[in-house]
DNA sequence: TAGGATACAATTTTT
DNA sequence: TTGTATCCTA
């Protein structure tokens, strides 16, 4: 067996071996963070520490799997299953389905994501009557989140509001959490809170984890968020075996609430903790580093470290200058066609992009050059309708009280079943506060609803009494049970089109997906299923040995490493993107992920940008991004295409259309090699920030489609500016200041 | 009540 | 361009 302390350098071997208090390794990007957490505890295992009393948290559940193999490979030891290594959200779950009761849950609870937690939200506004027009539900929901991650409840978020906005968003957000109780469920964030106050609440329970768990060890450190600190601190408190692993210049989601100072007071918080620097990157070569290396330099709130590689220079870092996203989009299906014939396999390329939305011209040119490749991410398979909905059936069957669900699937698939009837059970059920299952069960006593409306409602309760003696079953028994009970597969056979085909796959993906849990967690069953499913992340499901190529988001590219890597779209206003270069913090983050995305090439990184791209049909002109120019000029090449300047697709590329062969992929796309830089800027783009100061209440302004009207209120800040104005001929309208081009009147 | 047609608005990153 | 929300007709 190979000895986990192999091919270390002294300072991770140091690492690797540290017993007995507080351990912070701070090290930069490629420097064996995640191989010392690893070895870490391959070795405490081999020490003869049990299995049982480690606790690994990870950042994505890909990662969790993939420790587990590797601590495997190195040890061997029988019980390695009662490890517990995993995400803060996945440890979560699994503490609270222990505890439920202490702290106002059953074990059954519903796990909500982001579109039940929406639904909450809307429901909770409706109830109140807070208008859908002047606060849109998804914003609020996203300051209720915040707050949340900030550990701020409603009560604290009230008193602190300082507007008409925030006070709404209290009032939705006590609603919201009261809506959730009821249901039996929770949030994401949630999973997070109520560990912490189960913590704060039994002194006993938390004494129990801390006695369990004897090694805490904690990956990516620097994104974690208030409640996670909490909890990590919590735990370790008693033994102090703590050990956080993490690169402040890799923090790149304080916009869901991590907070970098987490990692830079370790030492405060753990008074005597050992801090060990890795300095060497393994991963890139030279001149990679170097372009990485200098761009971060151009953070002011950062601490200044060294990292080198003893590899050599290898390839300059390409930059290129395209026209527009189609002729991007070539250029990357051209050197990806070039890397896969000189023997780069496809699964060790990658393209990055900052938004999701990039990877549609991606998408074309790939299948237009048949190279293979994976999306990370994006229509993620758990959040489309049809999967949807089967999962609603099973959540209530778990857990009756979810009333999100049964919303969602009373009248899924079709039958009969009216809103006016949805209204009725509603209010039968607020009025004797019942969940909405039990009003559907009571229904003959609605005297509202008319003896056919209600036949129908029984028919649906009906099935849903079947279907209960299937919840303690396994996943798999559940999925079928559901497709049987409701006739979903018919329902989709009426849909004929292209789509509806899609939708039976889906479908059966989905029967697949709960068949290989019940293989792989045979304790697991319906319950187990459905909260892997509530917390799978979009990197999670995808597969890194297939032979393709893989497009994801920058921020899915954390901790991850391809030989050959692309960003795209490295554009001002896209990259950085303009929602987050108002305020220096937001360009630093934004410095960071690009920090990140160069970090994860290792011997051949691209970054392309255009000088036109097409977003929501409107073509705009681009600008390189400010961090192009920041990059270590003697370690890139810069070149340019031809046809640079004229929008429009390269008639003369040549495909080789329907071929799947990756070894005789043809394309091709010459650039002009420049001797100089070309990267300008123009100061004035059409991104530059506009002053809105101009507009206040009661001024009075033009719009183009409505015409003149009265601003009654601004709210927001920043470049995110709305304004409520009363349009003489069109009455009242919420709009944003940077999209409604106002003028005044 | 269902489903299509139309209007309308809004665009970051995700557990 | 896309999704969603609302309206309208069968
Ligand atoms: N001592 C070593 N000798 C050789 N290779 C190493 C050594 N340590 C780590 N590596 C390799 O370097 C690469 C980066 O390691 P790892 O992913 O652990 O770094 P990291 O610090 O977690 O990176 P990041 O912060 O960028 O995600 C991996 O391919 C790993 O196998």
């Amino acid at each position: 067996m190979p000895d986990p302390l192999a091919n270390l350098t002294e300072a991770q071997t140091a690492a690797v071996l540290h017993r007995g208090g507080p351990l912070l390794v701070v090290a930069g990007a490629g420097s064996g963070k995640t191989r010392v957490v690893t070895c870490r505890v391959a070795k405490l295992v081999l020490d003869g520490v049990p299995p049982w009393a480690i606790l690994a948290i990870t950042f994505t559940n890909k990662a969790a799997n993939e420790m587990r193999e590797r601590v495997a490979a190195l040890t061997d030891a029988a019980t390695l299953g009662q490890m517990r290594v995993s995400t803060f959200h996945s440890f979560c779950a699994w503490l609270l389905r222990r505890h439920a009761e202490e702290v106002g849950l059953t074990r059954d609870f519903s796990i909500y994501d982001e579109a039940d937690q929406l639904s909450v939200v809307k429901s909770v506004m409706s109830e109140k009557g807070i208008d859908p027009a002047s606060f849109k539900p998804g914003m609020i929901h996203s300051m209720i989140s915040r707050a949340k991650n900030e550990m701020k409840g409603p009560e604290a978020y009230d008193e602190d509001a300082y507007d008409i906005y925030e006070r709404t968003v209290a009032r939705v957000y006590r609603g919201y959490q009261a809506l959730l109780k009821v249901q039996n469920a929770v949030d994401f964030d949630d999973l997070l809170l109520k560990v912490v106050e189960l913590f704060e609440k039994s002194g006993t329970t938390l004494e129990k984890y801390r006695k369990r768990f004897q090694h805490v060890l904690m990956d990516e450190y620097q994104d974690t968020n208030a409640a996670q600190y909490r909890i990590a601190r919590a735990l370790a408190s008693g033994h102090r075996n703590i050990c956080a692993t993490g690169d402040p210049d890799q923090s790149i989601y304080s916009w869901r609430g991590a907070d970098i100072r987490n990692i830079l007071s370790f030492e405060e918080d753990f008074p005597g903790a050992t801090v060990i620097k890795l300095e060497e990157n393994f991963r890139s070569t030279g001149h990679i580093l170097a372009a990485a290396d200098m761009l971060i330099k151009n953070n002011t709130m950062r601490k200044e470290r060294d990292l080198f590689t003893s590899k050599s220079g290898g390839e300059p870092v390409v930059v290129c200058a395209l026209s527009d996203e189609q002729e991007e989009a070539t250029y990357v299906a051209a050197e990806i066609a070039r890397a896969s014939g000189e023997g780069v396999p496809l699964r060790d390329i990658a393209v990055m992009y900052r938004v999701n939305a990039l990877s549609r011209s991606l998408e074309e040119a790939m299948r237009a050059a048949g190279i293979a490749y994976n999306i990370v991410g994006s229509v993620e398979f758990y959040r489309r309708k049809e999967i949807k909905d089967i999962l609603a059936y099973m959540k209530l069957m778990t857990n009756p009280l979810d009333d999100v669900s049964f919303g969602r699937i009373i009248n899924v698939p079709a039958r009969g079943i009216g809103l006016r009837t949805i209204e009725r059970l509603k209010a039968f059920a607020s009025l004797n506060s019942v969940p909405m299952v039990e009003s559907a069960l009571r229904v003959k006593k609605i005297k509202e609803i008319r003896p056919p409306a209600a036949a129908k409602v029984q028919r649906f309760t009906a099935i849903m009494q079947r279907l209960k003696k299937h919840v303690d079953g396994s996943a798999a028994d559940a999925v079928r049970a559901v497709l049987e009970e409701t006739n979903y597969l018919a329902f989709l056979d009426r849909d004929k089109s292209e789509e509806g085909l899609q939708r039976r796959e889906n479908v059966g993906a989905l029967v697949s997906a709960a068949f290989e849990f019940d293989q792989l967690d045979e304790e697991g069953g319906l319950r187990g299923f459905l909260e892997q499913v509530a917390l799978v992340s979009d990197v999670d499901s995808w597969d890194d040995a297939e032979e393709r190529v893989t497009l994801l988001t920058l921020h899915s590219a954390k901790g991850l490493e391809f030989r050959t890597a692309f960003i795209v779209g490295v554009e001002e206003s896209l990259f950085p993107h303009v929602r987050s270069s108002e305020t220096l913090a937001g360009l630093e983050e934004e410095r960071r992920l690009a920090y990140v995305g160069i970090t994860r090439a290792e011997e051949k990184l691209y970054l392309c940008y255009t000088h036109f791209r097409t977003q929501f049909g409107r073509t705009m002109r681009c600008a390189p991004s400010r961090f192009l120019a920041e990059l270590d000029p003697s370690a890139c090449e810069f070149r340019v295409s031809r046809t640079q300047r004229t929008p429009s697709r390269l008639a003369t590329l040549d495909f080789d259309d329907d071929d799947d062969d990756p070894d005789d992929i043809e394309v091709s796309l010459e650039l002009e090699d420049l001797d100089e830089p070309v990267i300008e800027y123009d100061e004035i783009g059409p991104d530059s920030p506009l002053d809105y100061s101009a507009f206040r209440a009661g001024v009075i302004v033009k719009h183009s489609r409505f015409g003149v009207g009265q601003i009654l209120e601004l709210s927001g800040s920043g470049s995110d500016i709305r304004a409520r104005i009363l349009f003489q001929r069109y009455g009242e309208k919420s709009l944003m200041l940077k999209y409604a081009n106002l003028r005044k009147a």
